[in-house]
DNA sequence: TTTACTGCAAATATTTTGCAATATC
DNA sequence: GATATTGCAAAATATTTGCAGTAAA
């Protein structure tokens, strides 16, 4: 149930502005994958944009993938998430502002929390011979789904034994 | 300046005593990965790792090592960080509870950030249908040493323009 | 005695790099 | 026209897996 707060046409402007600034040229394969970034709900992985942007016709090598990401890691218009070891994603900072993200341990799942207090007090924090420039919080534990489910397996277990 | 705040044994008893629950063969290399990583000061990767238990005599496969790994971070003895893509570092919890982390972009300097007032907030967070189990909370931004060299650089420059 | 765990090497997965071709400025 | 960027394939890196031997229970 995530939505993209994003607007399409202020990030590509953003990261047009980013280009000129460090005297990156501005090509196609740069612009497609952001557009194509903008189109997704929600996280991504490489290997998800790359397929989409086969799916539209417009192939573009794993390596300029990396390299744009890095670009837009670097521009700040989005950020890396790692809950797990094996799986690395991407989503817009312009939608992950809005949000925490809780990892359930048991299935995986993750849960957009809004909490606008702690992103606040966050963002106010000074750190001494320090220069605040973001931060990221990862909430891990147990959904309720995987609560219910352990918790009927336990009991079904419980009965076996007597 | 990082200080492990461990107590080398109370943490090999938790370890025992998670084994001894999941049914699990208490071995030596187990235990030796387990007492070496008390004995580092700060974070640790796997190379590092293996690289201890080898120059004490005390060689364990890869394969162990991400074995036991694995173990400790389900039993909550250790904690995972992975601040940029390329390492992965791991860290006793009982030193990791006492700070936050603070990288700084630009150097990849490491600070640790005592702040308890956030932490005992985040711990008394409640979500709706999520049970919180712990969290993880980078701050990422500048180091006074960064800060420093970059405003050094640009005057320089400002300078060579006239 | 049973079988979980280990070491080793091979397999897998992910990201980076070298270089010739191409497109931007 | 100069050169940054791309695609491709190869290389580098990190982690997992299969299997035979070993050791914990």
């Amino acid at each position: 149930m995530s939505i993209n707060y994003c607007n399409p046409e202020k990030i590509k402007d953003l990261f047009t502005k980013y280009m000129e600034i460090h005297n990156l040229r501005k090509t196609m394969e740069r612009y497609s994958i952001l557009h194509h970034i903008c189109m997704i709900q929600g996280h991504f992985d490489v290997e998800m944009l790359q397929k989409r942007l086969d799916e539209d016709n417009f192939h573009v090598s794993r390596a300029s993938i990396y390299n744009t990401i890095m670009l837009l890691l670097d521009a700040r218009l989005i950020v890396r998430h790692q809950f797990t070891t094996q799986l690395v994603e991407y989503e817009l900072q312009a939608a992950a502002e809005t949000h925490h993200h809780a990892f359930c341990n048991y299935c995986g799942a993750i849960k957009e929390v809004k909490e606008t207090h702690l992103r606040k007090e966050m963002t106010q924090l000074r750190i001494t011979k320090f220069t605040y420039e973001y931060h990221s919080l990862y909430i891990y534990g147990m959904c309720s789904k995987c609560k219910f489910r352990l918790s009927r397996k336990h009991k079904k277990e419980n009965n076996n034994n007597i």
